[in-house]
DNA sequence: TACTGTGAAGTGATTCACAGCG
DNA sequence: CGCTGTGAATCACTTCACAGTA
């Protein structure tokens, strides 16, 4: 019944993940604040989280705290980044170069220090050659599997319309992409290699909308 | 210990509202290819879905099947519309006239039967007075009260920089919207008024990465 | 017969409350 | 003393298995 030795090597749940990722992002703007060390507590005040739960998923990975005083923000910070899998970039590539696909190209969010896209695919012939508005090349979507290879790009993103989603997620798969992020309104996938993560923004807006029905 | 008699009026859980909304839309898709009936385990193999899963989540909401046949696709479509809401187009407003915000605003999936996009509003007076590429105007962001209350909008996107994120949502729950979709990665809110659901592109691509590596 | 609706069992996640330590 | 780490309790969700019915 003891916990394995190993710290991080238990399944991480979703919620889970979702939680440490924004602890990792809270604890990035603690530090640029100059804070050195903080509690549960005051992490869970500033952050909206709960203090009960940031211990708990902390204390599932090891042991980060010390106790009577708090966390170490750098020291944790980098831990976690590590342990998450955070501590590196990861190539990323951006199918679909409509609006969607260059918002997401072009976002800090897909740019910082665990990824950086890295090229966009279109089928448009007006499209392809052109670049993003911060640079980020757009290439012919016949190129993909071969891109995607001399780029190492891990992480596919998926900003196509619905009825092209398989199709392109298919091509992403066989590229040999570990990930693919899909914003398509489609089922695509299972695949044996690769990791599907479905981002529906239609469902978003709608279970926001029910959520306005409920509460009336 | 008896259900309340009145169908649709406990709580629904987000996870449970997200399956029902996306039955929702495979009903649509049934409908369209012209199937009468269905039953739950053909839904659950077409759409990937759990057919027990699906049978409780509609019997939380009242008796919609018959018992040795399945479900009218019609019938339930209108009425699980019905129960959550969108069975009426709502108005919405998009905050940040950006790639991001644009794409999201001639989107399909916010423009159905449920939403309507009716305008977008931004800061930069080069884009003001212009329209994105489906036609909706871009209005400048100090007639935002006065356009939200004109347009009847019940939910606002926030689809400007984190920076800008506080400031907008505040701005969006005193003109009176219900609901607000923060795409933002910022903490906006709480307030009285209005529902915020945060939609975190960043956690997103985030935890599909830590799937990646925990699979490693 | 073939299916739904549902009590019951099972599973997992969240919260509580406090022992234990710096 | 103040805070972490954690067993225990609670809560919520999911799955199972089948009684009940058109």
């Amino acid at each position: 019944m003891t916990r394995a030795a190993r710290p991080g090597r238990e399944r991480l749940s979703e919620a889970a993940t979702l939680r440490l990722s924004l602890l990792l992002r809270s604890l990035a703007r603690l530090a640029e604040e100059g804070t050195a060390t903080v509690s549960s507590e005051a992490l869970a005040r500033r952050f909206g989280m709960n203090a009960a739960q940031i211990r708990k998923d902390l204390a599932n990975l090891g042991e980060f705290g010390v106790r009577g005083v708090g966390y170490d923000v750098a020291d944790l910070r980098s831990r976690l980044a590590s342990i998450l899998g955070l501590d590196r970039a990861r190539v990323v590539v951006v199918v679909g170069a409509g609006h969607l696909g260059q918002a997401l190209a072009d976002s800090g969010s897909f740019n910082g220090s665990s990824f950086r896209v890295a090229a966009l695919f279109d089928v448009d012939e007006r499209k392809v050659g052109g670049r993003s508005r911060t640079g980020v090349p757009i290439l012919p979507a016949e190129e993909l599997a071969r891109s995607v290879a001399e780029l190492g790009a891990e992480i596919g993103v998926l900003a196509v319309p619905a009825v092209a989603a398989p199709g392109a997620a298919e091509r992403l798969a066989g590229a040999g992409v570990k990930g693919i992020l899909n914003f398509a309104p489609a089922t695509v996938g299972p695949f044996d290699g690769a990791t599907v993560k479905n981002v529906d923004l239609a469902l978003c807006l709608e279970s926001l909308a029910v959520r306005l029905s409920a509460a009336g």
